[in-house]
DNA sequence: TTGGCAATCTGTAACGTTTCAGTATATTGA
DNA sequence: TCAATATACTGAAACGTTACAGATTGCCAA
């Protein structure tokens, strides 16, 4: 039995959602007419348009998404490819905000593709394409050489990255700018006398990293201070690592006195950690970090932050794959945001 | 111009995505049998199902979503409806996630709908139902009286709530004992020696804020310990608030001895509150919060925990959605889960 | 032999949309 | 006056799927 139970032969008064045919039988022209007449096509009669969009407006008349995506093939699907592992919580939620706010009144609907640290990061996107799932992808975690990104090149499918790439091919992107923030980080550091310097990287991989040991090693000689390494810790880590490594480095006597770290979470554990070893945050030893909420200095009134925002990010990303969409340049929807100032406690 | 190109009379060789027809084609069958070939319809014999199954799985076949959703009206979709101001960052993150799991091997996708402080909550679901935009719907925020679950009720769509209603309607949700857990709180700092207690709500206005109020009444009375009163403060304020309406709380003379804290985020403030005052935390005054993530212990390790799963929640209000549509009883669907132990510090 | 029936398979129509190739009417140019 | 042309509209087909109503074949009972 078709799902549909009302006699739909001539149009009784059934409280069906209406359709073009619907509209057409109101107004007493063909669908043909009523489809041309909502999109503005110039062959309308001006009278006959207005009459139509009137008449939609009126019984509240909406496309079937269906219907356009089978004929079309335009799915008004935007997806946000997320690692199910290693996004940052508030990463994930800001920048689905992000996105949402900016496709909130487009026809877009915003569909969430994860993946797990058990399939290739190229699997989701290759569903995506294959299946024609969306017009738009948007992808986090972007690497120097990204084979989602090549992947998608290829196959012409509109897409930004959270991230810059470094394959010579052009792309829309939203980026942080690393660079200086490590590189700010490092010099206010200095000017508060600190002069042996830990970085708490990225992931290792991801081209923000580059940018972010970039940023620190040349501030490091421009100031004439000096690094500790600490390879063993990125910020991908789980909160126990971190702590414990961090405790351990803080037992040595060639220790760090001071610390730039890339992401909130990774820095409560680093604080966790410089703790356990005795020290105390402000006198023995400082920390600069990134932050995308307002909660560090909530935590220790001595952490010295910088400020990201996740949801400028995911509002850019989406702008820029909508922009591809709409026919832009893809060098043109390109987007680098400054760092704030480090932030001391203010109060 | 079609945006098919190749010459599709006779199915060339061509390297578009396979439909029915491709595999009719190539089996040397109808449409309508392969069809039902590969939904194991029973009038199909054997051999020929299996056959067909397996060129459809050689050739990657995949069935188009906007075909079926056209045809049948099913979706194949379910939404997650979001408020962009007030959830907890953890919260979203993790129940997308918790969402994704279940859906993984299902031909589901989750779509996310926001909506904002200056409109209707009822909006988005209305969109969704009147767009058929879903198969079914999950809805946090969840109000004794939910209008969302009623409209939604009415209308017959499968939904789960985060939350229970107090409506004597019946359908799928997933809640925490919010009860057990206030009361469990109030205990715990009884036996630690506290008695004059304050608690800070949920939202008031939903479900779960007359759950916690009551476990932490009914457990006062229960230890004979007394409340301070704290109206004035809800997780769903800003940070900057309720730090200062704690340090003013706590300047006062008849001020608590404990507290319980229903978020995490409420949490960091009430602690800069209490430090504001210049009071100290496990000496002075005893805290027990909820928290998703592992994070308050490394904020202060005095910080007594209990741990709420919102990834948990999101399997299981998916879990419980897709049972709906898939025919189960809404009264079978509900799910309580039981708060961890109050945990202190452990090393 | 014939009729009936079960087992398999098939063509057609429909879901709602857009595109293509028109048609009908009024308007213009010579 | 007649044809050419612009204007405003229209029906049919197609996108990929499923439901309905057959069609074909073989087999068995009468």
């Amino acid at each position: 039995m078709d799902r549909q139970r009302t006699d739909r032969n001539e149009e009784a008064s059934a409280q069906e959602r209406p359709t073009l045919k619907t509209l057409a039988f109101m107004t007493g022209l063909g669908v043909t007419t009523v489809s041309r007449a909502l999109k503005d096509a110039p062959e309308i009669g001006a009278e006959t348009r207005r009459r139509v969009q009137l008449v939609a407006k009126q019984i509240g008349y909406r496309p079937n998404r269906a219907g356009v995506r089978l004929r079309t093939g335009k799915t008004n699907v935007i997806s946000l490819v997320l690692n199910t592992e290693h996004e940052l919580m508030s990463f994930v939620s800001d920048i689905i905000y992000g996105v949402t706010e900016v496709i909130a009144d487009t026809p877009y609907h915003l569909i969430v593709t994860p993946y797990s640290r058990s399939q290739d990061p190229l699997d989701p996107v290759r569903y995506l394409v294959e299946t024609g799932s969306a017009d738009g992808v948007i992808i986090s975690r972007t690497q120097p050489n990204d084979p989602r990104a090549r992947y998608m090149l290829e196959r012409g499918i509109p897409f930004a990255t959270h991230g810059r790439t470094d394959m010579g091919l052009v792309h829309p992107y939203h980026d942080f700018d690393n660079y200086a923030f490590a590189n700010e980080a490092v010099r206010y550091l200095a000017g508060r006398g600190r002069s042996r310097l830990a970085l708490v990287t990225p992931p290792v991989g991801l081209t923000y990293y580059g940018h972010t040991v970039n940023g620190f090693v040349d501030a490091l000689s421009e100031v004439g201070a000096s690094e500790v390494p600490f390879n063993t810790v990125s910020i991908d880590q789980s909160i126990e690592q971190i702590r414990m490594r961090t405790a351990q480095l803080m037992r040595r006597k060639d220790r760090p006195d001071g610390f730039v770290s890339s992401a909130a979470a990774a820095t409560l554990a680093i604080v966790a950690g410089i703790e356990d070893a005795g020290l105390k945050l402000g006198r023995d030893v400082d920390v600069v970090s990134k932050q995308s909420s307002e909660l560090l200095h909530l935590f220790r009134r001595e952490l010295l932050v910088v400020n990201e925002s996740f949801r400028l990010a995911g509002s850019e990303l989406a702008r820029a794959v909508l922009g591809w969409i709409g026919g832009a340049a893809p060098g043109s929807l390109q987007t680098l945001s400054k760092p704030s100032e480090v932030l001391p406690y203010r109060g």
